[in-house]
DNA sequence: TTAAATGCAAAGGGTTTGCACCGGA
DNA sequence: TCCGGTGCAAACCCTTTGCATTTAA
């Protein structure tokens, strides 16, 4: 059940428009600048999740100009807007990527190091397992999931 | 059923005795030092989880002359040996604590900022669910699961 | 006009590396 | 004796911060 969507990141629903953006900042005092034009260009080109690191190399390629500071308050603001969010990779790290995306949780084996995403039917199920016996509403794509898959286990 | 858990800290089962985990190091060609030693003391100190920062302040408190490259070091050599183990905290840093430990999972909610351990039949119930439904064996361990708890649900 | 956002440069913080020396076995 | 481990110091990498300047509105 696994193999299916094995490595495999779905592109993400069509984006707001930049003029819905564009309001979404005003209401709250903000301005629509060039370069949160551009990093959320980075992001939408880039179906799965990106290090803030990634977003800085892939802005400063487009546009030598834009500093690893604007990048990073930049991302700040958007997620705090609603329109970007981020999960932990393997190691740890923060991931970046658009909203609204289609919930997903990530698995990872750390015997044959492949990656998975688990969505729809299987997601909700596991979701709604977490809530039926902990009371808890879990967030199943901010954090990436170790594990063994069955394929290892069966082989040793 | 999460309120009889919370923030609830359980210490580790006793720690392999010194001598056992010298011969362990000296099956792999490995040493028995100082330093080791210090370093399995203080991750045993502390039931929970540390982060190697911190690990390099509680062994520099005891003793100034080991030095932060020497903590790095000496804990992939014992994660390598099997000794310790990490996971991930809330924002994805690395924590570390001794081997064996009593499988736990770890929640945080991002509403009220309170975190949560699930163990025993709750633990097991759920990691038994990802097998069943994905053919994976979680560990549940290894990242701080993020979400929303119950009491911040109902409030709003 | 005016305050939000940016660029720049420096500081920060923890981790990693190279190398000479030390010390377990 | 030998080679694994350690201390030291520098390099590193990315993130964060302060401040003068730019610019969206």
């Amino acid at each position: 059940m696994l193999g299916s969507t094995m490595q495999e990141f779905d592109p993400p629903g069509p984006p707001p428009t930049w003029d819905s953006i564009r309001e979404r900042l005003r209401e709250r005092g903000m301005r629509w600048t060039p370069q949160r034009r551009l990093l959320l260009e980075v992001l939408a080109e880039r179906s799965g999740h990106v290090t803030a690191a990634e977003v800085v190399e892939r802005c400063r390629a487009r546009d030598p100009e834009v500093t690893p500071s604007t990048v990073h308050r930049t991302l700040e603001a958007l997620e705090g807007l609603g329109l970007v969010s981020h999960g932990h990779g393997i190691d740890g790290t923060p991931e970046y990527h658009l909203l609204p995306e289609v919930e997903h949780g990530h698995l990872y084996c750390r015997q044959c190091r492949k990656a998975w995403e688990i969505r729809g039917s299987e997601a909700a199920a596991l979701a709604a397992r977490f809530d039926h016996e902990l009371g808890f509403e879990v967030d199943l794509s901010h954090v990436t999931i170790v594990g063994r898959c069955g394929e290892c286990r069966v082989a040793g």
